[in-house]
DNA sequence: GCCACAACCGGACTATAGTCCAATTGTCTT
DNA sequence: AAGACAATTGGACTATAGTCCGGTTGTGGC
């Protein structure tokens, strides 16, 4: 087994960039979690974290990159969860059942992380519809959705329902429950066949 | 934004307030048609209307009060054209008909005005589900989803798939066709009863 | 016409995201 | 072990949104 594989990034990182990365991610989950994510400058997490702001930003870009490097893990179980996990969310339902899976899952993991994933898709202009996680989603949904006319269009518009800036919205005016059964309802009809 | 600095105030307004917002307002649609919305600065705006920055703030809140206010008029039109105008957009037509109207209508609305709109949407957290044309659209839709469980829900769903952040962020991807195509299915889909 | 007062004005000021580059530090070669 | 080289670092710098407030100017009452 070529040891090449299993070295996290390629072109091998310098342990003081590896400490770096690790203090600016536990500074800023502190951070974060202490004052919220929006009343928390990059200026903040890098000073936290012992490092200057021109590291902070070579790392990860902007703060949505920050943001998605924080929910990294999280999203990987869920991505895992999909691929690889027992029925109705991983291969061995029906492509119904694997969709209101899904809808369910995800809006679980919305509410647990609102305004972290908020603050990742929303931060730079059309942020949300470049990161890989967008891609991992619509490519699914996609595939759950290929009985339909369109299906990359109709995955589009369900994530359009699942955006963290719309639940924000949202959240205050109808409430988790009928936010849930509203997007079930949302994808249930998404699936249907256009044999009217 | 507050709808009240949108509109001009029943107590009257000051000749010399009412000449800056006009200078404003031309400064302002005449800098973003020559360089495009996002490159235009307040500062910009302010300059070349010939009024100080805090009067520019003052007026119009922040940059998605502005890009609302320049969209007032084009707005107005649809909205008239909603309540008095003929079938299928205004009254006299089947719901599913006029659902299927709106869309198409506001469907062109926003690909005339994308990046306007998308500023108006964007540029405070939150702002697009708080300004006045937001509600309006929910209501209308609400209404004529009013068969389906829950009409103010699937409102919001079908206007999440009409934001400009999502459709400036599809057009590259699928093209006006198949997302004109895919959005009427969308209302139309959402306009079954659930009667399974 | 004149006065008082509220509304308005504008630019200096703050806060924050993001850029840049000279100096530093780790790593690889010989 | 030392030198060469590239990756990394961090803080000064820029650009922009948005706030604040002392001075100014209409406006309505007398």
């Amino acid at each position: 087994m070529p040891l090449e594989l299993l070295r996290t990034p390629p072109p091998k990182e310098r342990v003081d960039a590896a400490r770096n990365r690790a203090a600016v991610l536990k500074a800023a989950a502190r951070l974060f979690a202490e004052q919220g994510v929006e009343a928390v400058s990059m200026d903040q997490v890098a000073a936290a974290a012992g490092v200057g702001k021109g590291t902070l930003f070579r790392r990860f870009g902007d703060k949505s990159g920050l943001a998605a490097a924080l929910l990294d893990a999280r999203e990987r179980v869920l991505q895992e969860a999909i691929l690889h996990g027992p029925p109705p969310l991983g291969l061995g339902a029906a492509a119904d059942e694997r969709l209101a899976a899904f809808v369910d899952a995800y809006f679980d993991y919305l509410l647990e992380h609102l305004d972290l994933i908020r603050m990742s898709e929303t931060a730079a202009p059309g942020a949300r519809y470049r990161i890989g996680a967008y891609r991992f989603w619509h490519r699914h949904l996609a595939i759950l959705l290929s009985a339909t006319p369109d299906p990359e269009h109709a995955a589009h518009a369900v994530l359009a329902a699942l955006s963290a800036e719309h639940i924000t919205a949202l959240l205050p005016e109808l409430g988790e429950k009928r936010i849930r059964a509203g997007l079930l309802r949302l994808a249930r009809s998404a699936m249907q066949r256009p044999g009217r």
